[in-house]
DNA sequence: ATCAGGTGCTCTAACGTTTCAGCGCCATGG
DNA sequence: CCATGGCGCTGAAACGTTAGAGCACCTGAT
């Protein structure tokens, strides 16, 4: 079926195949009241059998926007985009976009071509009419800019110098206060290290003072230390090299991330230290893998998809005009505990 | 800096700003050579003051084209949009596209709302003007409408019946055959369990066959049988428990993918035996995570990322009007020997 | 018979872009 | 002094869509 040859079937072919005017097809189509039943049938029978789709293009233009979101993360080292928290996300923003029948594009270069990265033009040029932005720096300037310039945008994850720009993500200092609590509270550990992320991440920054401010909240004499790494497994062995040398009688190491907690995993292991028994372990995202490694690593289950899908949803109502209700929308987050603290307990 | 008050600039914006019509702005920034020096200068500046963005809808209506390239990956269950290979795959595919200034679209949702898939909508409407197909499903009818209708599409993979279509890939049975040959040969193991893909995947199938062909080359009396899986790790453990439990004397398992890989890899271990002493393991693909585990898992490294940049360069060439030279891409896979199978030998 | 109002369509304009023919102008050559 | 032609720009058209004004026709009421 739908011969479709080579060019394209607009408006005026299945006007002219039913023999009336283009735009009472376009009235049809959109079931306007004032097209005859009989009409509508005839139109859109033709539509299908010359398998006519509109044009995207011409209905941006007329309507002045268009129907695709994006979803901003951060440059192409893969490393960062290939980040399993993206994928996760890019999941639950995808199928919100396709509840809504939106097109999704993906937009990643941060380098300034004609003076606005490559991601601004994606809204300048209004290929896109809002989107959702997962780029975790501090430092992007370019994030300022379109939040400033009153585009539709969502950011996920927390960026303080933007109190008013609609937000998703979960309480991150929570989240490694809660870890930090399981390690000192239920399993009595006081002499701990924490491999920390790029401090010029607001996420790396927040799980720190979550570290920090469950400790002191403990009310127990708790020793620690700081490593920072990059949130990459090389990095997360690196720190657990230099905390495990820096420290004497050290129990615990809790990391930042996941990839981090199995770099010190190795190192840990490579120098014939156990997991649990002579150094505890936990990590943060759970994306997946954490409860491959063995013993399975405890950690922060970060609900990526369910962002995702928050976040779209913020965005879709911020196009229709509907002010989000709490700017910042927080997800609740789980506390997985595997094996790498310890045995099982209350 | 760029005041951009609520209204998008418009060449008609900039035009009043430099005192010149619309046309001449237009081909100021495209550098025609019969417009002088002087306003290309004067145009150059006022777009830049104002914040000048081509709208893309616009342009995209006018060029009978637009400047999006579509990714299109199998439906949105999670654990079949969430694989790592689609990450690594889109890092490629976005590398080259941000090369060429063009966007990226995510198209995934396969359900028919207007008779056609929802990817199929995103060429067919022109939001994007070619297509890279990342859906392994041997069944999938929309991919072979697509390509009968000649819509510019390059496909990831082999698809046995389409054979006219551009495609890049890589020799899955060879990569299969080699590492059966490992096993056999390297490590002289006679008694081999295959744990497969859905067989109504095409990657699934060639490295079945890969499997049994070398096998059969390998001239020694080997014994093998055949768990089918559905690449998760939960599938992966009960295809294990399967051959497990129907074999005696089973030597080795070969799992289709890592993923499977793992979960052969928790059944084995539930039952007290050791990897690889009385159970060699190996996998295919060496997305990141078997390095991981220890011992970590022998595999076939496929370059994903290398694909997605192979399949894009390619889609361009066909929007160019350039025929792709081998109409099927193969590009070389690794052999990557971990700990898995045995002590490294020859 | 005339008019009001409704019905079902057509026509026109507009969205922002690019392309192309054309026009006025100046310098040059006859 | 008039043709020639290059230069540098303008104006119009077209891409496909949709909204709204308008027009022809019909029905029913006066």
């Amino acid at each position: 079926m739908t011969a479709a040859k080579r060019a394209n079937v607009t408006l005026k072919d299945v006007a002219t195949a039913v023999g009336i005017s283009q735009s009472a097809v376009s009235m049809a189509l959109s079931d306007h009241p004032r097209i005859s039943e009989t009409t509508k049938e005839a139109v859109r029978a033709a539509a299908a059998r010359l398998g006519y789709v509109p044009n995207s293009a011409g209905r941006a233009l007329r309507a002045g926007r268009s129907t695709s979101i994006a979803v901003v993360v951060p440059n192409t080292g893969q490393h960062v985009f290939g980040h399993p928290y993206f994928m996760h996300l890019l999941v639950g923003v995808t199928a919100e976009a396709n509840a809504r029948d939106a097109a999704l594009m993906v937009s990643t270069n941060p380098d300034e071509t004609h003076g606005v990265a490559a991601y601004e033009r994606v809204l300048r040029s209004q290929a896109a009419s809002g989107a959702i932005i997962a780029s975790a720096s501090i430092s992007d300037r370019n994030v300022n800019r379109m939040v400033e310039a009153a585009l539709p945008v969502v950011l996920v994850g927390r960026f303080v110098h933007l109190p008013h720009a609609a937000s998703v993500g979960i309480d991150e200092i929570a989240g490694a206060a809660a870890i930090t609590r399981h390690l000192v509270e239920d399993h009595g550990l006081t002499r701990i290290a924490h491999i920390s992320g790029p401090l010029d991440h607001q996420t790396a920054v927040d799980r720190y003072e979550g570290f920090r401010g469950a400790l002191a909240a403990s009310g127990r004499p708790c020793t620690h230390t700081l490593a920072v790494g990059d949130f990459s497994e090389e990095s997360g062995r690196a720190a657990a090299r230099q905390v495990l040398d820096s420290m004497t009688d050290l129990q615990a190491i809790f990391a930042a991330n996941d990839e981090m907690a199995y770099g010190a995993m190795l190192e840990i292991r490579s120098r014939g230290l156990r997991i649990p028994e002579d150094i505890a372990l936990a990590g943060y995202d759970d994306f997946g893998v954490s409860r491959l490694t063995t013993p399975g690593i405890t950690t922060i289950h970060v609900p990526a998809e369910a962002l995702g899908r928050k976040a779209a949803d913020i965005l879709f109502d911020l196009l229709d005009g509907t002010a989000p209700d709490p700017v910042h929308t927080v997800l609740p987050f789980d506390l997985v505990i595997r094996e790498s603290c310890g045995p099982h307990s209350g």
